[in-house]
DNA sequence: TTCGCGCTAGAAAAGCCTGTCTGTTTGTTC
DNA sequence: GAACAAACAGACAGGCTTTTCTAGCGCGAA
């Protein structure tokens, strides 16, 4: 409990967002998980809201980031990368099911899930972090030589699986979507499997 | 208002569940608009969780009796059935935005986002509905002589769409997600586009 | 050492939540 | 017409919700 309240107020509503979702976690239960009084929240943060937003930006922070670990920190080929991510989601899926906490699938979906009104501020930062996102798989669509217009369906394959994944409880999901995957990629050009 | 209260309050939820979400919908309100008195609410469900599986039981009918439709009730070619799929989706999506009621998504994997854990009644169920659905394609799979395994392909890629087609507000992800199965069956067998 | 700031605890306001209970009215069936 | 079951309206309990407020503690800087 070392570190500043804000970051502590972040890192609680984070997992436990994630965990229960964001109408079942009262403010209650995350201050005094993070140790935190009442006023302090209120002084870094206009209302719950501002901090599911705040929340919702650390998590696209952190998933950016291990996203472009996946799709541009490697020496292997750009589409032989995009098959990967689909290997690592799986390892992702088995090591948070092993830990403490069950896999909950995609914060930014569950959010849309539960803030499905377009005009919300939730569900138009949603829309954006999954554009952000989109948009680094584009890259790598592009740097393959495919087509850009490509990632679009990475996209929704992606998340699909992770959706699946989350209500089956099952890993093999991503496996099937590798070979989804693996048939979008092969239709442009020709793919080691 | 000539039906009966059950058959009002469970419709009533369908709609307010599928709008809101399942825990910013209170039962006063559902009341409410369904013009039923409290204690014949719980003369039928002995809660709101049972409210809840009621009313994603009926919706399970209601998106199983039309994918039926779709998939089953056609002289078309079955692998042409399953690419017709997305363009139905894809109607089903101008229709509920152009109401009174936007797109909400599905109301399954909504509920699957705000009842993640396993063991929860709620999440239990959502996983034996989207089992249901699945057999569906699974039968139109095998019936147009491809292997069965490829329907749980297609599954992720149907509710993929209909997922990023929530948080995009945009009904183009279907096509996309056609351009995707349209690949999976190109995989496997010729099939006219 | 003293000032000021960020934080703390705790109370309180105002409202919504689920679930229970009482009494009245309506509709159907013998 | 009498009897019975179902649905009605409305109040109430107990708890949880977000948000605001007061009062004091502790630490770093001047």
């Amino acid at each position: 409990m070392q570190s500043k309240p804000r970051e502590r107020l972040i890192e609680t509503s984070l997992r436990l967002f994630s965990t229960h979702g964001f109408h079942a976690t009262g403010i209650d239960r995350i201050l005094a998980e993070a140790g935190v009084a009442k006023m302090t929240l209120y002084r870094h943060f206009r209302s719950k809201d501002e901090l599911i937003l705040a929340a919702l930006d650390r998590y696209e922070t952190i998933f950016r980031a291990w996203l472009e670990g996946v799709l541009r920190h490697s020496d292997r080929p750009p589409d032989q990368r995009i098959l990967d991510l689909f290997d690592k989601l799986s390892a992702w899926f088995g090591a948070s099911t092993l830990r403490e906490l069950t896999f909950q699938g995609s914060m930014l979906t569950n959010a849309a899930a539960e803030f499905g009104q377009p005009g919300h501020p939730v569900h138009d930062a949603v829309a954006a972090h999954v554009r952000g996102l989109s948009s680094i798989l584009e890259d790598t669509v592009s740097e393959a030589g495919l087509p850009a217009n490509l990632s679009n369906r990475l996209v929704v394959t992606m998340f699909g699986a992770v959706l699946l994944a989350q209500v089956y409880r099952d890993p093999r999901v991503f496996q099937d979507a590798r070979l989804t995957v693996s048939a979008i990629l092969r239709e442009t050009a020709p793919v080691p499997a």
